[in-house]
DNA sequence: ATGGAAATGTGATAATATAACAAGAGGTGA
DNA sequence: TCACCTCTTGTTATATTATCACATTTCCAT
């Protein structure tokens, strides 16, 4: 699937609710970067930028939209160097693989201890994250049933959102 | 992600625990004529075999997997032929979309509503399917409290199944 | 039997992702 | 400082997954 053909330009909202985004971004951005200091994490140039692409689109980005952003900023120009950055990201809990969409999100609560569901609708595809600890609770639970060790939940729930569900 | 690399020829296993697989195949594969029938469902030669032969492997299988397999049998050998017959399938509940394995399983209980979880391995890329009715009741929840209406929900857990935690 | 909808087959191509290797950046201990 | 090592970046090439568009066939209801 692509998000290309619904949101070339505009992309994949995330969350349903408006706010100050430059605000929650540079407040994100700044706890990620004590996270890696802490962590003796490199949050390089391309990195931290690829982070900063996702946080300010504010929506589930595809990995050739972060590369041609990179690309018009002076980074490489060929898919690795996208991917590996949100290899990065994603493998450090600081962005989020959104699998329906195969794109990614911005993580909205770096370093904290969460097993995030997305909401996507199906309709404008608008990403919201949500905690849910107790939904990881239960896997674990069921993966204990049956002799399974679980490391990483993903839950993605497709459905109509708010904006879309009013029209 | 490929699953040719570990499991071109094996394919991926489903299901932790061992058990006469051909009857297990054959119950399910009578109850989706059944289901079909009731609903006025097409069950067509390739959907058919297309199910079967997810249920004889009894893993998770990618689209161009199954391609292959139908090619050998006379039918068409273009992808759609493949994608076609098992968005037939997940679209009514017969087969699974596994996305963090770009794989497909056939439904161990169709008809039956239920909210699937699936266990996946990430030294062996076995994949069971446990049922989670308690998960989808607090994902409509969660959602509700959003203002998101679910209508679907995929919950993949990725960690270490029985047997190769054992070695 | 026949007209329309659904299903199939095919060629072409799009979208997503990784492999492999060379070059550069940055830290660490001698 | 320098040699060394590791991690990171950039590039070429290619693999893998998925869809489009259109002709043909099949099926069923009339």
């Amino acid at each position: 699937m692509t998000i290309g053909k619904k949101n070339a330009t505009r992309g994949i909202p995330v969350g349903f609710s408006s706010h100050d985004h430059s605000a929650c971004a540079d407040e994100v951005l700044a706890r990620t970067d004590a996270v890696c200091k802490k962590a003796g994490l490199r949050l390089t140039p391309v990195r931290r930028r690829t982070l900063e692409i996702l946080l300010e689109a504010h929506r589930a980005l595809g990995a050739y939209d972060i590369l041609e952003r990179l690309r018009k900023e002076g980074f490489g120009h060929q898919p690795p160097v996208a991917y590996r950055a949100l290899d990065f990201l994603v493998e450090n809990g600081f962005a989020h693989r959104i699998r329906q969409l195969n794109a990614f999100a911005a993580c909205m609560h770096p370093g904290e201890e969460h097993a995030p569901a997305f909401f996507i609708c199906r309709d404008c595809d608008a990403v919201a994250e949500a905690p849910m600890a107790e939904v990881r609770a239960a896997v674990d639970a069921a993966g204990s049933g049956i002799g399974f060790q679980v490391e990483h939940t993903n839950l993605e729930a497709v459905g109509v959102c708010p904006d879309c569900a009013s029209e």
